[in-house]
DNA sequence: CTGGCACTTGGTAACGTTGACACAGCCTGG
DNA sequence: CCAGGCTGTGTCAACGTTACCAAGTGCCAG
């Protein structure tokens, strides 16, 4: 009686007593009862069910040759609808393998990301998909995870080799300011960072070099660095207020979208006396934004299908997890998956 | 040499035959270095280091004692960004508390939700806060959990006790479906789910009584049983194009409601020529979408903030696993917070 | 000088589970 | 009738970590 049914968790050794059997029968059952004779199995099953048994997953890995059938997954926002959707591509790659996914989020932080992973890291996780929070000058250590594969997603960071999948950001950008071009466009404002995220870089210098090759030069009066939705609407409704308004926005993530959106709606419908020779600017936007194409707004939308970039970095995963790849030394080099960008006119 | 640097992943005793010292010294050291000397404590740490040593948790977690300091999140989708604000709630608590979050997806499935729970609870994990799939009739069980808490969030469920966060819905539809009526709207429909999920039950409740006070008997053609945005779209397409539009919809989330908006906005610009009598048709929206309220339809928003009731449900659970109410059964009442709903106009 | 205490350190066992092996009983083919 | 295989079951040990206790060291008070 010294340790058995004291209302504590049940164990193997509770359901064996209660089944009259040996806790390695009740294993063999609980894992799909080979060679154990049916009458055997039924009586444990109802031992199992009676005491309420749940096999401990944590005393199962440390067994080391199960795997853990965990694929991590960090974000830097929860709550941007982009990431949710991103998620779900990972999650569907990884139901199709046999995994779950774990979802965390660094919130753009790079010393939470750091603990995050090592987090990952230290429960055994088969693989990380990681969205760098980069900003931080923490390069995320020469492998901090220990031997655990990693994929990087969306983002890319300076110095780590290992897969990757990433947009096409600067022949995207590129592409969207060329619409803008195209339309006469001549003042154009960016909204977005610049610098410390390789996503806003890459947009950045697609953006720049679009205006270069018309011949322009980015006025420093309209590069406006803002990540978060408020700011980049006070931004724009200072422009638009400002003696030398420009006729269109490039807005480098689905975020400053949503803030040049509703500055602008509010300039066109709050000033009903504006000059008619002020027509309704213009936004080429990175990402989409649901409902963005109902405004009535010239838009100009570069996007990519965030479930589809989730799903092909658990596709890179799975390759390095579960491939057929020669299993010493799998990873001798680095893949990197480029995601189209198509660009749509509202 | 037997199985030390085999190339795998370190444990304590490769760390401490680097080191020059015992296991249970690298322990120690790991765990705070508490009457470790200082010296001895510096050369763990480089092996530690040098090795790359990470402690295993599950290895950890096996003594029992020390409890996995993660809590687990189910959602019904994960690329409904109504959840992301949600999990963020979920987690600004948790990280008070020192506790991680695991964002699970059960895809509205009560099958996936089961296994998702007994893997949660398989894992250790110390609470658990989910939105339940419902429509299945799996009451997910007495206890599947096997004694880890439990908080049921946004819907709950017929029959099971436990603590519980949920949104004052009644009331709100009701309130919004007023101010609907107010305007002098008569023909109203309904876009949503009515049963199997306690959410849209209650909401759907809230309309019918708040017509019913008015004299009005919903019109049968009236009542559109959908979930999806494309659905609710076709509907709505349906609606308005038929022999008897109704003069304002009630859409009871915001799912439905970005499909609504969707089709209302075509209606209004794709036809032009509609007659001057039929003015654009109004919209009551449960929960909020982004930019909904800058498309000029006249809008009606019946929100709660789910970050806010994310944190509720953690604070909950919080009370349970570190609260002072006593150790002895500790959950006597199951508890409920109903979060108010505010209804704006737009 | 000695007894006791505080501080360090190591050995042993245990957490819950399962792989490897052993063994008993039965069956089949020679 | 027996060798060899297969089936069903149990025993043992190990996974990586840490709680507990014992033992060793140094220091100070008596």
């Amino acid at each position: 009686m010294a340790r058995s049914n004291a209302s504590s968790v049940p164990t193997v050794r509770d359901v064996a007593a209660l089944a009259g059997v040996s806790p390695m029968t009740v294993s063999r059952t609980m894992s799909g009862g080979l060679n154990v004779r049916p009458e055997v199995q039924e009586r444990v099953r109802e031992a199992v069910e009676k005491l309420g048994y749940r096999p401990n997953q944590s005393a199962r890995n440390t067994r080391l040759s199960k795997p853990t059938g965990l694929i991590g997954v960090a974000v830097t926002n929860l709550g941007n609808p982009y990431y949710g959707q991103f998620a779900l591509g990972v999650e569907d790659v990884a139901a199709a393998h046999g995994r779950h996914i774990v979802v965390g989020n660094s919130g753009e932080d790079p010393g939470r990301e750091g603990s995050l992973l090592a987090d990952f890291a230290a429960r055994q996780l088969e693989g990380v998909i990681l969205v760098p929070a980069g900003k931080g000058g923490n390069p995320l250590g020469p492998r901090q995870l220990g031997g655990v594969p990693l994929v990087l997603a969306t983002r890319t960071v300076e110095g780590v080799e290992c897969d990757a999948v990433l947009v096409d950001d600067a022949n995207g950008a590129a592409a969207g300011t060329a619409a803008l071009l195209a339309d006469g466009h001549r003042r154009i404002a960016f909204l977005g960072d610049v610098a410390g995220i390789s996503t806003a870089q890459s947009r950045f210098d697609g953006f720049t070099q679009a205006l270069a090759g018309a011949g322009i030069s980015l006025d420093p009066d309209y590069l406006v660095v803002v990540r978060e939705t408020d700011a980049a609407a006070c931004a724009v409704r200072r422009l638009l207020a400002g003696p030398n308004p420009p006729t269109a926005f490039f807005s480098a993530n689905n975020r400053t979208t949503v803030g040049a959106l509703r500055a602008i709606c509010e300039w066109r419908d709050g000033v009903p006396q504006r000059p008619a020779r002020q027509p309704v600017p213009a936004l080429a936007s990175f990402d989409d934004v649901e409902l963005a194409d109902l405004l009535g707004i010239p838009l100009t939308v570069m996007s990519h299908d965030a479930r589809a970039l989730g799903a092909a970095a658990a596709r890179l995963l799975f390759d390095r997890l579960d491939g057929t790849t020669a299993p010493a030394e799998a990873s001798p080099a680095p893949r990197l998956v480029l995601m189209p960008v198509t660009v749509r006119r509202y």
